[in-house]
RNA sequence: CGGGGCGUAGCGCAGUCUGGUAGCGCGUUCGGUUCGGGACCGAAAGGUCGGAGGUUCAAAUCCUCUCGCCCCGACCA
């Protein structure tokens, strides 16, 4: 499948305003995010709803390619979506007590609706948890109905002091699993198996490397036993929590009476688990690859793999140029990302632009937008068989412009796709390993944190959560996770980096978004 | 909710102090010349100056009230 008038992601020229310049990261990090979101047209604050956003058809085919990457790996795994309502009764949020204290503070409520008054308010959902709870209770009497294995697509809402778009709006779009099992044992398999999968598709398909961790319990979902989290590692030196997978232990089998009878005949409560994802990756994408020229995107998530730029000079070549555009856009539809063992294909989409504009504003219109390959072609190229290929970023493999014979196009294309996305990944796992640090020390602590400082430390920690408290009043930098085996430095007793009390293993801290 | 700032053309702003024909840049539309890293020339369209009330011969400008937004401090995927 090719194609060459996809409307919908080709942003009119409306967009092009000279002078929109984006500002450089060491310059104003927080204002390089926002143009670079805003010049790759991804997203625009709404305004006429405070706290919220439109996602425009570009950010949005990106949101796509997450949805169907991770959809896929659910539904490989046995889970069914579903979908629950968005209203849910206030009631059922205060069954739960610690869910209550979490939620309350950030809840829309709904207390009219037809005219009048409601007997009992509505909450506009922050998650589902609760109203999933009511209906698993009825859904489930015997083992034999477990493990119950669901997940939700849907928005949510927190209401929200401060926003900022993808990475914290009012309204969010999110995935949701809700699961149910026997035992804790197998509820505790499912919370890391989906950790796993939340880790290997950051990895894997957003080149995004992450720490897989545990939550400290003031960081801890609420009404959740245990949080899992992977951690990303921004630019900037902050940590994005990027995904979540909750042990929710009984809490909520519970508050719902979920109650199934075991094969011995025993009535018990279930053991819950939830795990979620949202938008915010989106602004974890920006912030992890791109650089001071835009957007950068992986080719695995990329809406567009390659743009075509004809080059002419009057409308005799632009006729000759452009039918030799179609040839190659067609030849490079053809071409298929996906891995080996991969259950659908992955084509390469392709797009021409035929645009009545010079080609300079077309080469900035592109590479702004992230796309990962530009291919120029032009009268030069088609006299000796041959094409422009340049990559957005310059990877050891491929620097700057590099003229291939038109017969190795697709071969070469592919195989610089696919290079290019390993890079990527790699440059991002060298930007966090070569700035993240072990700290044993409270001054340089001070020092590494001063002002808007951030990056990854590793450090001690007593296992207080007074320490905890006194260490993020002190420097804004909080505990991201206790890092799960196999992540960061081999765990070895230590000495609190604040309060010099015993510790059994270093956790990661950092500030974070 | 406390402190600071701002509402004038699609976007960014000037004009307000000292009332007197509503302006500039970018973008948009049309025509032409251009086209291997952000083109140029010519013409044109586009604003009840956030809203309401008041002062005045006359208000974007002065006065009163009001609405909305942004930034900074207490929460969070």
């Amino acid at each position: 499948m090719f194609a060459t008038g996809f409307g919908m992601l080709a942003p009119a020229m409306t967009e092009e305003r000279k002078g929109d310049k984006i500002t450089t990261r060491a310059e104003d990090y927080p204002q390089w995010y926002q143009d670079v979101v805003r010049e790759a047209d991804l997203a625009e604050p709404a305004k006429v709803v405070k706290g919220c956003m439109v996602i425009k058809p570009y950010g949005y085919a990106i949101w796509e390619k997450i949805q169907r990457e991770l959809d896929t790996r659910f539904k490989a795994t046995g889970h069914q979506n579903a979908y629950f309502p968005l209203l849910v009764p206030q009631s059922f949020i205060t069954r739960e007590a610690q869910h209550v204290e979490g939620f309350a503070p950030e809840l829309a409520v709904v207390t009219h609706a037809g005219g009048e008054k409601l007997e009992e308010p509505y909450v506009i959902r922050p998650t589902s948890e609760t109203i999933i709870g009511h209906f698993f209770s009825k859904w489930v009497s015997s083992w034999r109905d477990l493990p119950l294995l669901v997940n939700q697509w849907a928005n949510v809402m927190r209401w929200e002091l401060r926003t900022r778009l993808f990475l914290r709006t009012t309204e969010f779009l999110w995935q949701e699993g809700h699961t149910a099992h026997a035992t804790h044992d197998e509820a505790l398999a499912e919370v890391r198996r989906m950790l796993d999968i939340y880790g290997a598709f950051a990895e894997s398909v957003m080149a995004m490397p992450v720490i897989r961790g545990i939550k400290t319990a003031s960081e801890r979902f609420a009404g959740a036993v245990e949080t899992f989290c992977i951690e990303a590692f921004m630019q900037d030196g902050k940590a994005l929590q990027a995904g979540t997978s909750h042990d929710l232990g009984q809490n909520f089998g519970k508050a719902f009476d979920v109650k199934f009878q075991s094969e011995s005949g025993a009535l018990e409560y279930v053991w819950q688990t939830s795990w979620g994802v949202s938008t915010r990756l989106v602004g974890g994408l920006v912030m992890t690859h791109s650089d001071d020229a835009g957007l950068v995107l992986p080719p695995r998530l990329a809406p567009i793999h390659a743009v075509i730029i004809p080059i002419y000079k009057n409308p005799d070549e632009r006729t000759r140029v452009l039918e030799a555009c179609e040839r190659l856009a067609k030849a490079l539809g053809d071409i298929d990302l996906a891995q080996d063992g991969a259950r659908q294909r992955d084509w390469l989409t392709v797009q021409i632009d035929d645009r009545d504009l010079r080609p300079g504003a077309k080469f900035y219109h592109w590479e702004r937008r992230g796309v990962p390959i530009r291919i120029e072609l032009g009268p030069k190229d088609l006299e000796k068989g041959q094409v422009c290929l340049k990559m957005r970023v310059d990877t050891p493999a491929a620097t700057g412009k590099q003229f291939v014979p038109e017969a190795e196009l697709v071969a070469t294309a592919r195989a610089r796709l696919l290079a290019y996305q390993d890079a990527l990944l790699l440059a991002a796992a060298e930007r966090m390993n070569t700035r993240t640090v072990q700290l044993d020390n409270w001054d340089e602590f001070l020092a590494t944190f001063a002002g808007e400082n951030s990056t990854f430390a590793w450090c001690h920690w007593d296992g207080s959560a007074a320490t905890e408290a006194a260490i993020k009043a002190e420097t804004k930098a909080t505990i991201r996770c206790v890092p799960l085996p196999g992540q960061g430095p081999a765990p070895a007793p230590g000495r609190c980096i604040k309060s010099g009390a015993p510790s059994p293993q270093r956790v990661l801290i950092a500030k974070a978004y």
